[in-house]
RNA sequence: UGCCCGAUAGUAUAAUGGUAGUACGACAGACUCUGACUCUGUUUGUCUUGGUUCGAAUCCAGGUCGGGCAACCA
């Protein structure tokens, strides 16, 4: 199927470049994350594209960290984002850091200086914006504009001393205040940060401004394909103007799309916000888009990249449907994924012409999809609980569940029949009663009875408890950003519906953290990290789709 | 009213001057010991106006609409 897919852009883009002999045909990309907050879904497609390309053309990735602002980055940033790009599958050829080239990089600013092509600020940010005019207006040159070469190297070196505040002095580089791209309006190259830096301490107290250090981090590495989001478009002309300069290694950037997904934020601003401000319980909270946070909601890798790969690269922005997310998911887990039974609404049901005391084993199938699941024994008594649900009083004429005079299967076992119900002073039902077919038992059914529907079941002597969260979607507003009002005012009360006590099959007091299982007919779960000895957690992966929940909200 | 990028069904994506296809969704049906899965069918699309051409989603020009750009963030 994929072998069959059309190339994107870049793809092609890489082709004509080996076919042309560009860079002999080397091809060296690079996963560029700034170590302040933990990757998204967003990152997996940049990660995805990058790691793929140099797979598909026998090359290679190196992992940078763009760590050129040491206010916000953090070593614990730089560990989870390692960590969620092995788990999606990738490895890096080296780990580097922007901060490794900062010597270097001193180095560049030295030679503009030199040349007449940067200078020393002395205006405050204020002035300095007041002086790049606007898009329709050309910028006026500041007093510092016209300063010595000697001078500006004598105040740049001075502002790496350490001699001036924060803020005092920035270093610029001089281009034209009147160009239409106002990133080319003498950019500011370097910044005064009195500040501690995850790898170089205290060594710096002047920083390279993004700008100045993403595209010449890449031409250090000799990266041949800079791959980046569509922002950094007006970005490029001073990053060819950079390697023109400087007389160093021409990479090319690229542009694609980012992935953007709808009922969800995929800002690392944002995120960040909901964690700090409480509104989720970490990064790694299940209701997240980041990449922990779906792996701890029971995503599978694999899953995480067909999305990637169905969503495809284009310039054109979009908004995915989570729904084609869950799609991927649901795809992976209804091949893999064994079914057990799992009871999270409990309502009692006694067979009344069931014999007391007997228990019976059945066979159950793991999978239907996959015959070496094998199959495994359920213990099935007088005594059962059902899904509330799956009980209707009155029933409409299109229910295919039980209820009074209604037959079911319960699955595995017997066809049962609805009888009478026994109800507390609140009128909600405590018991439903039933009778079985003694003939009906699964794999040697002689009734000659079939029943539409099919419902699941754990016997309540043999039942395990176990502690469920059923997951929705974060955000009640499909793009909370297009929305006049704050993004948190969209976030979905019932985005977690924690199940203290759900009943389900023994077996799964077994199962480890991670473990992926289908409830039948309720979706795929998995096991969460908060499981313990004593109480297993299960995390709602995805629902099963439902037809019957449409069929019956449109009646 | 500057510069840059973009526009194909509801969503996403393909067709690279030669039959507008695919996936997800929706709808209808078949099957079913999961109202799942699977299968079948249906529906809906080239932003607009001109031009080039035997032929345009594709090339050109104007327009419209959407997005980005004026951080000592990345």
């Amino acid at each position: 199927m994929s072998e069959e897919r059309s190339l994107n852009f870049i793809e092609q883009i890489v082709e004509e470049d080996i076919a042309n002999g560009v860079n002999n045909g080397r091809v060296l990309t690079r996963f560029p994350p700034e170590p302040n907050g933990y990757l998204h879904i967003g990152h997996a497609k940049s990660i995805v594209l990058n790691f793929g390309l140099a797979q598909k053309y026998n090359g290679k990735t190196n992992l940078r960290f763009d760590d050129t602002n040491p206010v916000t980055e953090d070593t614990e940033y730089v560990e989870s984002i390692k960590n969620d790009i092995r788990w999606l599958g990738f490895e890096w050829a080296a780990e580097l850091y922007a901060s490794d080239y900062f010597e270097q990089i001193y180095q560049f600013a030295i030679t503009l200086i030199k040349k007449g092509l940067a200078y020393v600020e002395d205006a405050t940010a204020e002035e300095i914006a007041k002086h790049k005019g606007t898009p329709t207006t050309p910028g006026t040159p500041t007093p510092s504009r016209s300063r010595s070469v000697e001078e500006n190297l004598d105040l740049f070196q001075r502002m790496r001393n350490g001699e001036f505040k924060d803020g005092e002095k920035t270093l610029r580089a001089k281009i034209d205040l009147a160009s239409p791209n106002m990133h080319m309006r003498d950019p500011i190259l370097y910044r005064i940060k009195h500040a501690h830096h995850h790898r170089t301490g205290d060594k710096w107290c002047i920083y390279p401004m993004y700008d100045f250090a993403h595209g010449q981090s890449d031409s250090i590495e000799e990266i041949t394909h800079s791959i980046c989001t569509l922002e950094f478009i007006p970005h490029r002309p001073l990053y060819d103007w950079f390697i023109k300069e400087l007389e160093i290694f021409p990479s090319r950037q690229y542009e694609f799309a980012r992935l953007n997904l709808n009922y969800t934020v995929m800002s690392k601003r944002k995120l960040k916000l909901l964690v700090e401000e409480g509104f989720v319980k970490g990064w790694d909270d299940p209701r997240m888009p980041t990449i922990s946070g779906l792996r701890r909601r029971g995503y599978t890798a694999s899953s995480i990249r067909e999305l990637c790969e169905r969503v495809g690269v284009q310039k054109r922005d979009h908004v995915i449907e989570i729904g084609l997310l869950e799609f991927c998911i649901r795809e992976e887990l209804n091949k893999t994924a064994n079914r057990v039974m799992a009871v999270l609404d409990p309502v009692k049901l006694v067979i009344t012409n069931y014999p007391d005391g007997l228990v019976e084993e059945l066979t159950a199938d793991n999978n239907p999809e996959d015959e070496s699941a094998g199959s495994r024994t359920l213990h099935f008594s007088k005594t059962l609980y059902i899904e509330r649900e799956d009980f209707m009083e009155n029933p409409t004429k299109k229910y295919f569940r039980l209820g009074p005079g209604l037959m079911v299967r319960l699955k595995n076992a017997y066809i049962i029949k609805g009888e009478s119900v026994e109800k507390d002073a609140d009128g909600n039902i405590t018991t439903i009663y039933a009778t079985y077919l003694p003939e009906s038992k699964s794999g040697g059914d002689t009734s000659g009875l079939t029943v539409k529907g099919t419902i699941h079941w754990v016997s309540a002597e043999h039942a395990a408890k176990a502690e469920v969260r059923l997951y929705d979607r974060l955000f009640t507003s499909e793009n909370p950003n297009a929305e006049e009002a704050d993004f948190r005012t969209f976030l979905n009360p019932d985005s977690l519906q924690v199940i203290p006590e759900a009943y389900v099959e023994p077996s799964l007091l077994e199962a480890k953290v991670g473990d992926r299982f289908q409830f039948l007919r309720k979706g795929y779960f998995s096991v969460d990290p908060d499981s313990t000895k004593d109480k297993i957690v299960f995390n709602r992966t995805v629902t099963l789709k439902d037809t019957w929940a449409k069929e019956s909200k449109k009646a």
